[in-house]
DNA sequence: CCCCTAAGATACTTTGCGTTTCTTAACCCT
DNA sequence: AGGGTTAAGAAACGCAAAGTATCTTAGGGG
């Protein structure tokens, strides 16, 4: 709280507020996620924080992109199902109900700073690594039989984060038996329904 | 605009202010969407607003709501996939770019005013004509031999609307291409791997 | 050792939400 | 018809928070 007179600069004090920012995402969420919170929590102020992010959004696209936690190994309980089930919910604890209030706040600003537009997006819509493991759980699927040859469009790879997504920011919130829902009712019969081509 | 002295009461003074608000919507977006401008616009004033509405995002669902254009009757072109594409460009259009900006806004605030929340939700999943007419598209399908029979659950009746959403939130767009891919890479083959029971 | 960059503090401008107060028009009711 | 009640309209305010400008000063590099 009271740091000592001891002046950060740099990356050291970049790293301070960007866990300041973090922090306070995490208590307040992004509705209520202030510049001057964030400065003050972080034992600065606010010239500072606007001399690196060029507005609020920035600065929380900045502080979630450090902080989200990785996806961990892809999911091999030795079927599909629990296989869908693991990543689904660990697709929910990434995004978390804060994340998707996040990504509405922030969508909501990008339409007075199209740049920062581009910038969310960029986080959406091309997170590699999970539709890496989608395509890994599938090919196990198929070799084990438990699923015929098909072929997955970027579309249906990305279909478990945009199903995930869409809860969460028309619910706010996001529990096992949705989770079961939406491999039972969705995303299992829609692999099911793709073919070769 | 600048109307005689008379003074509008009631129902006719309701509609002059949604009319106000759905014009603001259309022209600025939710983003720069201002209760006082919308006051304006409607020869009126704050107050007179916040008698009606308790904030401006309810003010803006209220717009919404009331100028939403129908859906329209249900496609029947004879083919599923066709009588899909019809729909979800339908979908599209009554979304919106302004809509979507306007759900993530909404959204966005939401978290201040929880009952807004709720309010918007019941928007957004409970849709029933657009649920009955997927139904309706899809039984003659199954009556065509088109499709094997099926069960619908409530989420696979809900996906349309869902992915259109989806697209618009992530993206802000949605082309004829994307439209294709949602119906020809997701929705079609989920139809066709969902069995009954 | 000095100097220049960037940190930190303070205070300001602006914008827009939501409220308060007051006046006055219009409807209603007997 | 007239008087009283209800709600419209106008103006101004308080407040919060974004973003900016000014100035002082610490501390690292040459």
């Amino acid at each position: 709280m009271s740091e000592p007179k001891s002046r950060r600069r740099g990356a050291e004090l970049e790293r301070a507020i960007l866990d300041a920012a973090w922090a306070e995402l995490r208590e307040v969420g992004y509705a209520r996620f202030t510049v001057e919170a964030v400065a003050a929590r972080a034992g600065t102020s606010k010239p500072v924080l606007y001399r690196r992010w060029k507005n609020r959004a920035e600065l929380a696209v900045a502080a979630w992109q450090q902080r989200m936690p990785a996806f961990g190994d892809v999911p091999d309980t030795g079927a599909l199902r629990s296989d869908l089930l693991t990543l689904f919910t660990r697709i929910g604890l990434r995004t978390g109900s804060m994340m998707s209030e996040m990504v509405a706040g922030v969508m909501a600003e990008a339409f007075r700073h199209p740049e920062v537009a581009d910038l969310l997006r960029s986080r959406l819509t091309q997170p590699m690594p999970l539709t890496e493991a989608v395509r890994e759980i599938v090919e196990r699927a198929v070799a084990r039989g438990e699923l015929a040859p098909l072929h997955l469009p970027p579309r249906a790879l990305r279909a478990p984060l945009d199903l995930v997504r869409n809860e969460y920011i028309t619910c706010q919130a996001l529990d096992g038996a949705v989770l079961e829902e939406l491999v039972d009712d969705i995303y299992l019969p829609l692999l099911r329904g793709l073919r070769l081509d």
